[in-house]
DNA sequence: CCTGCTCTTCGATATATGTCAAGAGGGTTG
DNA sequence: CAACCCTCTTGACATATATCGAAGAGCAGG
């Protein structure tokens, strides 16, 4: 990758730009494959499909490590990815952090891909 | 990444198995990692955008070099990717090789992130 | 059959990524 | 405050990924 690394602030909503409507511009794209790469591991996958399962309000993160069987740290790790992604959003209560989907996201990377989406 | 890397044939077409359904199981993450994984960077969604916006039959790997402005044997990589992951394919015509996006890839992608795909 | 296209494969290289253990920070409870 | 629990950050390390140029492989036209 010798391409500099461009580093963007992935966290806002999505916008609706179609992969299909037109070929994507550059940044369109980078901005797309930051928010795709996110989602792009087998142990984030997991991480997000307990998240959204959860009917309580929230998973603690040694939960989550017990869930995926990973040190814990690693699985903050790939929280901190998918908070950066906007994927996922965490809160502090009492002596754990609660971990939350943000299915809003989820629905967005859907609606990018979709060809029929903004119209 | 001291996991072992599992190759997984992940050209197939995509069942249905969403991630808000329940927790998935590690081996679904991994296949659907490995397709997002496809398109979650930014040359070849520009790649994808291309070829999905093409109204043709198929662009040859020379045009979407210059498309997108890389070495020819740096796109032929990612066409690699494409087409291992069902999103691409290819087929030799004269001298040239002509490419174009499986549309179907995209929507069973789509579908897996959707919580109510399957029912 | 040589020559010239196009495309893929290969080797090398720089960069990014996932993982863990160890330590630091915050909060809770004796 | 002391001991302890949960979490995050950091450093180290192994592995994966993206990129290119060079060398090979297919095909077309003299």
């Amino acid at each position: 990758m010798p391409k500099a690394l461009p580093v963007i602030d992935v966290s806002g909503p999505i916008c609706c730009e179609p992969v299909s409507a037109a070929p994507m511009s550059d940044a369109a794209a980078l901005e797309l494959a930051l928010r795709l790469k996110a989602l792009a591991d087998p142990v984030r996958l997991r991480l997000v499909s307990i998240l959204l399962t959860d009917s309580g309000d929230g998973v603690c993160t040694c939960d989550l490590a017990t869930g995926v069987d990973l040190a814990e740290s690693t699985v903050s790790y790939h929280l901190g990815q998918l908070r950066k992604a906007g994927m996922v959003d965490s809160q502090r209560r009492g002596m754990n952090v609660y971990h939350r989907a943000r299915a809003e996201s989820l629905d967005a990377l859907r609606g990018v891909l979709d060809p029929n989406c903004c119209r």
